[in-house]
DNA sequence: CCCGTCTTCTTCATCGATGAAGCACGCACG
DNA sequence: CGTGCGTGCTTCATCGATGAAGAAGACGGG
């Protein structure tokens, strides 16, 4: 039984049992055309018969300068992301324009403790890195930068913020959350509703207690997509006349069924009552559903509510949404990326389309 | 503008600008108890000036022995792994695992390309390799092994064949299939169903045209899972007196609804008409109760479904299936391979337990 | 018969860091 | 005052491969 920590047969061992150069073996391996066939079955025989692995591809990767393979790195690091239906949509997505290239995706893991966060990211063997979803204040941006690996931001930071630190001309993907949420807002409105409700997920990397917040508050988070989605709400909302500071605004931590179920609890205990929930995720959402189910609400007779994102769950739940083509997300950022690592241009930030879908979750005000 | 291919600033320039050692520098950053504080600052000062990036974690990996990733290959690649609710759940248990090891994710890429398939796992960038649902013929296991990395196998090959392979002793995460198929099984004869029939998925790596197989092929699958099932549920059936031959069983390609609604539509046209569905995945069971409805069949009325898996829709479909505890694979598996990287000893075969669970879509046979 | 061109293999330098060991200095202690 | 030891930094060798350039023989053409 070998030993388990044995010494590795290398590329030179190869060469010298066999009496050739250590270019030769390489070359077996990686260049075939630049030997005989015959001598490179010899090489591939030795080879085998040393238990030699093929080349080691660290030591390969740091001579080309490659390693095939992509970072990811999420705002609340992977364990979060499987959890999360838009998460793994958009590595679907990545992952299906990576494989056919013959890239691997590396998730980066996150942490509670900032500096192993920052440290994993640096240290993460990729040719490229593909950042998700991270507030403006997040220092991993930076340390992404840094890196001076090709790099494409998807949802968050903006574009303008990117310039700002320094990054302009990043290759960014996104949706016009501002616009998708005026939309779902403005289906809402039309419907008559007037006392609408906001149930939102986390407004800052380092969270702040649950709550209601004030319109301030609302405008200071420093996630670019929630804030942009509480002021498309808010458009849609002064637009039709409402009082904007009379809204109640709920923020919750993570974008899961419980903080919605908590998010519409609080948001149904004001006075008056609302008619209509705005929810920032369609997991908001259904947690919402859940809570209205508890409280004996009826949707969409007494309550209407509203996600946004059309994930998995939204379509079996009948919520009315904001699709927001999360996979084409995930297949854009990769070919954007790989595009950069291959010397092609990329074009600059990607607007994607989104589109209000209306289900049976929202109906006409009740007419009270 | 700096240029886009800049020459990198090394390690060896920011020792050089401060007049120290390259010991020194990389101390600076690695190994900060190694120099006094002063020093220490100067030379972070330096790095930042010059834009040095921190050490380079390619070259930082070659020598020390370690990049901080484990590698995760499938037998369907990537993109086929995110589709798959069972698939995303046994990543979200590795990574809960990993990353608070500090450990990354490298999705292994697969393609159809035999070559390339081999190819990419040979030169991923990875401290060890998790290697989930291959074929006992796969030579993907060969080049894992060849690979001398610390290796734990998921679900298949099974532990014999591992030892038949020459890899005695590798860890193994899984469950008693056999067993667990055995027990849906029993449920439905215990229900009083004698008309039985199975829609299952793939059985070979290489695809064979999807259809009806006699119990000779279903013996000869070489997707140790599927053999397993297909054996538990003839043991089942077998001790209850059934004629196996008579038992349609089909089988298709991916562990999808479209083929379970395919193999469904086909084994209810066999004559007599089977009054239960043996599906081998809740995906393909999925599948099965939208064609029973296309059918006009009632379940569980006209006719019993049964999945396994339990995975992501199984509750809400109301199906009647066998729990497997996926999420405890992948932390398991993880968690043995970073016990070896750590040179902490991993038990032997790991068999998880199965539980049946019964819900509305399985009830007694019609009287007919 | 000579020269240019291929093919096939070799030599050399290098990718960018870190472990192990070594050296110099300062300080405490007997 | 000599010895012993910890601190702080350096030197040296090495991790395992590959690109660029070069040399030796084969071969074909004029």
């Amino acid at each position: 039984m070998p030993s388990d920590r044995a010494r590795p047969v290398t590329l030179q061992a190869v060469a010298h049992e066999l009496g050739v150069s250590a270019k030769t073996v390489s070359n077996a391996f990686s260049r075939p055309d630049q030997l005989s066939a015959s001598l490179r079955e010899q090489v591939l025989a030795t080879a085998r018969r040393l238990g030699y692995p093929g080349p080691n591809p660290l030591a390969a990767g740091l001579r080309r300068g490659r390693v095939g393979a992509i970072g990811v790195a999420y705002d609340n690091g992977l364990s979060y992301a499987f959890d999360d239906p838009v998460a793994v949509e958009f590595l679907a997505g990545a992952s299906a324009v990576a494989e056919p290239a013959g890239a691997g995706l590396l998730l980066v893991p996150g942490s509670t403790d900032p500096r192993r966060r920052l440290a994993a990211l640096s240290s993460a063997v990729v040719d490229g890195l593909v950042i998700s979803s991270l507030s403006d204040d997040d220092p991993l941006l930076a340390a992404a930068i840094a890196r001076g690996l090709p790099l494409v931001v998807v949802d968050q930071p903006r574009p303008d913020r990117l310039a700002a630190l320094g990054a302009p001309g990043t290759p960014w993907v996104g949706v016009d959350d501002r616009a998708a949420a005026a939309a779902v807002a403005g289906h809402l409105l039309d419907l008559g509703h007037r006392r609408l409700a906001v149930v939102s997920f986390g407004m800052h990397h380092d969270p702040i207690a649950p709550g209601l917040v004030d319109e301030q508050a609302q405008a200071a988070a420093t996630y670019a997509v929630t804030r942009d989605r509480m002021a498309g709400y808010r458009d849609a909302g002064v637009r039709a006349g409402l009082d904007w500071a009379g809204v109640p605004v709920f923020h919750g931590g993570d974008s899961t069924p419980e903080v919605g179920a908590a998010g519409a609890a609080a948001v149904l205990a004001t006075d008056p009552t609302p008619t209509a929930l705005l929810c920032l995720s369609d997991r908001l959402a259904e947690g919402a559903l859940r809570a209205a189910a508890d409280l004996g609400l009826r949707v969409p007779e007494d309550l209407s509510v509203a996600g946004f994102d059309d994930a998995t769950p939204a379509a079996g739940l009948g919520l009315t949404t904001v699709r927001q083509p999360t996979r084409l997300k995930g297949r854009t950022a990769a070919r954007d990326l790989l595009d950069r690592l291959a010397g092609r241009p990329v074009p600059g930030p990607r607007v994607l389309p989104t589109e209000l879908v209306v289900r049976t979750s929202t109906g006409p005000a009740p007419v009270s």
